[in-house]
RNA sequence: GGGAGCAUAGCUCAGCUGGUUCAGAGCAUCUGCCUUACAAGCAGAGGGUCCGCGGUUCGAACCCGUGUGCUCCCA
């Protein structure tokens, strides 16, 4: 069959991936070989293919498939994730658009819209994983809402509450009034912006006209005046001599004239602002704290929607930032205002709406982590997880060792519902079902239930955060908590062999998939952690949907192919560093694509022709230096790949098949177009050709496949994704070292043209020295061949009007029928010459220093001692040759 | 404010436990080639004060200190 002229991935890839499917070859089941397991961080349900989907997924799958070609039985355990905020902000969005408010519709009748919602577009990422090819276990594709996996979020939670580790409390949050949430400190991005800081003058004498200049006032400076109205106090450092007399008296919030207690602490910073702080303790963490040590009152002022509430007494009902602006002018106009002044402060912002965080008191679901935190912690220190790369450790240890209560509550509808019920006095049980509750509740209360009307107990309406959920992914997607006891997948499967991620979530997820694993099966939940880089576009600026600058992959794959896109991404990624971008990869990858497509057709025409036996060891050469660099390249690619060095493996690769193999191996079997091929030589071409695709395979496995295949025919079921490779590790260093040194001549023969203006095919006599002869007489045959050379002859002596030049240690010769100009010839050796004789005189000062002899290393005195000698041979070499000419 | 990391060719990055045949790769650039697999290619070449300064050492791109610039995490 005729190949096209380049190869057209389109025409491949969809057609491998069904078939890889339908075959089961992506199915695991346990079995006597080695599992290896990675479970996918399940992508957000609202999510689409990302650059940062597709590097984490490529390295997953060229670690999946590598893992298959060394002969384990690997599970890769795709999913996703419910993501109650974005799937329900997606939801809400999309009533909007149907003219439908959420408010207005009950519980479930929401959860049916978010539920239909998640039927259509949840499953969309999973089916661009397909595109980039990955070796997913679609039999077990899991959903943190699954019927099982909710139940299991449920059982932990009531378990966690036994313990005594959850409880229920009042305190500070982040609350996000557009979500109209709470959030956790993770979910907060803090970042700096211009505010303006308001010096408010606060009297000490309830009303009146303060336009008038007058001392009987104290002033504070804030940058959120509306917060004034929830204001029960001003504090003033003990030591401040300013104020230390004011302590104990009472001063008047503006505007609205509430007496409020002057009081000292030491918390205060005397140098910021006035050296006075307004103290409100329901909007403000710090001022909460102030709070509770002095006994103040709190007035909430804000709705949950950001909107001032009655308690405010002003501008009630208006949005927080217009009343900003408005108080400032209100301010302004009764005389409160001294001053006003540019300042930059950090806010924090909503991960998910990105709108203002508003610190808020609110009754939350909490989870104490302290017990759990210290054996996470220790399996990390001890490396019995180990992350890759290690500099996350420290950032994981800073994190445990200062952990905090995790508020796990939210106030949305789509996610796990809280197992809490309710009487109409507030009283609570915990409980798995409604049955359960009345049940726990009448053992709990017994007092309560005889007066009870039916169904007085109603369930908590918030549900828990997404990460309570994913945090038992690893156990779950095997059925944990199903089947404790005796689950044979679980234990096959578990612990995982490598979780890849992002360090962004190390402890949103990472830390608490530990935990989770150590907590409920006294097991690790993976040995390790990849941390994949950040992929920034060319100006440095990280991915992201906001930005949008992130390309459109599945137009990067439609117009690329992709294992040309998943070339792009891999090259570009070092183990665990940041990697920018950038199209001119991917382009790479498609190049590669070529070349590996023409030197099939390559093979295809060598094997059609005629055949000849001849094994000497200069004919076969050629395939005896390939094997040997073929199992030197097997050896590093793996070391390579165990320490997540995908880059560098693939470089590996993609040099040894296109320098060694394209450039160098093929050139030195061919034969011209009328001439036999030796039987050995193509043989082996052919065997080389499909063990380099098996190596490239778990970076580009499209093209492989379809190359495996056009190889030669292929029986049912013989396919290359269920290839083996075994690592040779003895490698013959003598034949590796010959094809050098050849490959040296050749170049040297070939720059020496260039620089005599011959051309590639003009005839030359090549000369070699006589006393390497026996070394050289493996290599002569490929060198007459490549250096278009009448013979390859040896000689002890100079040859007259020849062009002399030095390859490593030998002095070479070729004659032409050309002139010869030898100018440029003896600049280089001149140059070279100086180097040497500079070595020469830095490795000698070495050995001249008596510090250097006593305290270095035998092995690197010796090494000293040689480079010496090879000098002085080049040396003698070279000024040998600038004699001649 | 606390912590971590980075700075090597025009660009993106390798460079393991300090030892000049070790200053490297890819892309980009320049030169010559439509050589019968591949011009999306082949052959060859140029290009760097290894961020500045100081120190340790017989010896520093590598270790230590310091300065500058950038990035990230936490508060």
């Amino acid at each position: 069959m005729a190949l096209s002229k380049n190869y057209i991935p389109q025409e491949v890839e969809n057609q491998w991936y069904e078939h890889w499917v339908n075959k089961g070859y992506f199915h695991s089941v346990p079995n006597e070989k080695p599992a290896y397991t990675i479970v996918i961080p399940p992508p957000n349900v609202t999510g689409v293919l990302h650059m940062g989907h597709a590097l984490n997924n490529s390295v997953q799958d060229v670690l999946l498939r590598y893992a298959r070609l060394k002969g384990f039985n690997t599970c890769w355990v795709p999913g996703t994730d419910h993501a109650s905020i974005a799937t329900e902000a997606k939801v809400v969005a999309m009533l909007r658009e149907q003219g439908i408010d959420k408010n207005s519709l009950s519980r479930e009748e929401f959860l049916k819209y978010a539920w239909e919602w998640k039927e259509k577009y949840g499953g969309i990422i999973l089916q661009q994983l397909k595109k980039l090819g990955c070796a997913l276990d679609w039999n077990r594709t899991a959903f943190t809402m699954d019927e099982d996996y909710y139940k299991a979020v449920i059982d932990v939670f009531i378990d966690l509450y036994k313990k005594g580790h959850i409880y229920r409390g009042v305190k500070m949050i982040n609350w996000d009034p557009k979500a109209k949430t709470a959030l956790s400190d993770e979910e907060v991005n803090h970042k700096e912006v211009n505010s303006k800081l308001v010096y408010v003058r606060y009297f000490f004498e309830p009303s009146g006209d303060h336009r008038q200049p007058t001392t009987d006032y104290m002033t504070v400076a804030t940058v959120r005046p509306e917060t004034i109205l929830g204001d029960t106090a001003i504090c003033v450092h003990p030591d401040d001599e300013r104020y230390k007399h004011l302590v104990g008296k009472t001063c008047y919030v503006p505007l609205i004239n509430r007496e409020i207690p002057i009081i000292a602490d030491d918390y205060i910073d005397i140098e910021f602002g006035t050296g006075c702080l307004k103290v409100t303790p329901a909007h403000d963490i710090n001022d909460y704290n102030l709070g509770l040590k002095h006994k103040l009152p709190v007035i909430d002022t804000l709705n949950e929607d950001g909107t001032m509430s009655e308690a405010a007494q002003l501008y009630i009902g208006e949005d927080r930032f217009d009343v900003r602006k408005k108080i400032i002018e209100d301010l302004q106009a009764a005389g409160h205002i001294e001053k006003i002044e540019d300042y930059k402060n950090q806010v924090g912002f909503s991960e998910r709406t990105d709108v203002v965080i508003e610190p808020r008191l609110s009754m939350q679901w909490w989870c104490n982590m302290e017990s759990m935190a210290k054996p996470a912690l220790d399996v990390v220190m001890n490396d019995e997880i180990k992350f890759y790369p290690p500099k996350f450790k420290n950032t994981y240890r800073h994190w445990m060792e200062n952990i905090k209560d995790w508020c796990i509550s939210r106030q949305l509808r789509w996610g796990h519902r809280i197992p809490a019920w309710y009487d109409a006095q507030g009283n609570f049980v915990i409980a798995a079902n409604e049955e359960d509750a009345y049940k726990t509740y009448a053992e709990k209360f017994p007092d309560q239930t005889q007066h009870a009307t039916p169904n007085f107990l109603t369930q908590d309406s918030d549900v828990l955060d997404t990460w309570f959920s994913s945090w038992l992914w690893p156990m779950e997607v095997f059925g944990w908590n199903k089947n404790k006891d005796s689950n044979a997948e679980l234990d096959y499967y578990y612990p995982t062999a490598t979780l890849v991620t992002a360090p962004e979530i190390i402890f949103f997820w990472v830390a608490r998939m530990i935990m989770a694993g150590l907590e409920y099966r006294q097991q690790i939940p993976f040995k390790q952690v990849y941390f994949t880089g950040i992929v920034r576009d060319k100006q440095g600026r990280k991915m992201s949907k906001s930005l949008g600058n992130s390309p459109d992959l599945l137009d990067m794959i439609d117009n690329f192919g992709a294992d040309a896109v998943r070339f792009g991404v891999l090259i570009a990624s070092p183990a665990g560093n940041d990697l920018l971008f950038d199209e001119s990869g991917i382009e790479q990858g498609k190049m590669f694509g070529n070349k590996l497509w023409n030197a099939l057709k390559l093979l295809h025409i060598m094997n059609e022709k005629e055949r000849c036996e001849d094994e000497s060891e200069a004919v076969i050469f050629p395939s005896l230096w390939f094997e040997q660099r073929l199992n030197e390249v097997q050896m590093l690619v793996e070391n390579d790949i165990k320490e997540f060095k995908l880059s560098e493996a693939l470089k590996k690769i993609y040099s040894l098949i296109w320098d060694d193999y394209c450039s160098w191996y093929l050139e030195w079997i061919k034969t011209a177009q009328d001439q036999p091929i030796n039987q050995y030589n193509i043989t082996k071409a052919n065997f080389f050709f499909e063990e380099l695709m098996k190596l490239l395979h778990p970076f580009m496995p499209f093209i492989t496949e379809e190359i495996y295949h056009q190889l030669k025919e292929r029986t049912e079921g013989d396919d290359l994704v269920q290839q083996t490779i075994c690592v040779s590790n003895e490698i013959n260093s003598v034949i590796l070292e010959q094809a050098e040194t050849l490959k040296n001549i050749i170049t040297a023969v070939r720059d020496v043209r260039v620089k005599q203006n011959l051309k590639p095919k003009d005839e030359i006599a090549l000369f070699l020295p006589e006393v390497y002869k026996s070394q050289l007489q493996a290599i002569e045959n490929v060198l007459q061949k490549q250096c278009f050379s009448t013979a390859v002859a040896y000689t002890a002596e100079p040859i007259p009007n020849a062009i002399s030049f030095v390859v490593d240690k030998l002095q070479c010769y070729f004659t032409t029928e050309k002139e010869i100009d030898n100018t440029q010839q003896i600049e280089q050796l001149k140059k070279d010459l100086a180097y040497y004789q500079g070595f020469l005189i830095s490795v000698d000062k070495k050995l001249g220093n008596e510090k250097f002899v006593q305290n270095a290393k035998p092995e690197v005195i010796e090494g000293e001692v040689k480079k010496k000698n090879d000098a002085l041979e080049k040396i003698r070499i070279i000024e040998e040759s600038l004699t001649l000419l």
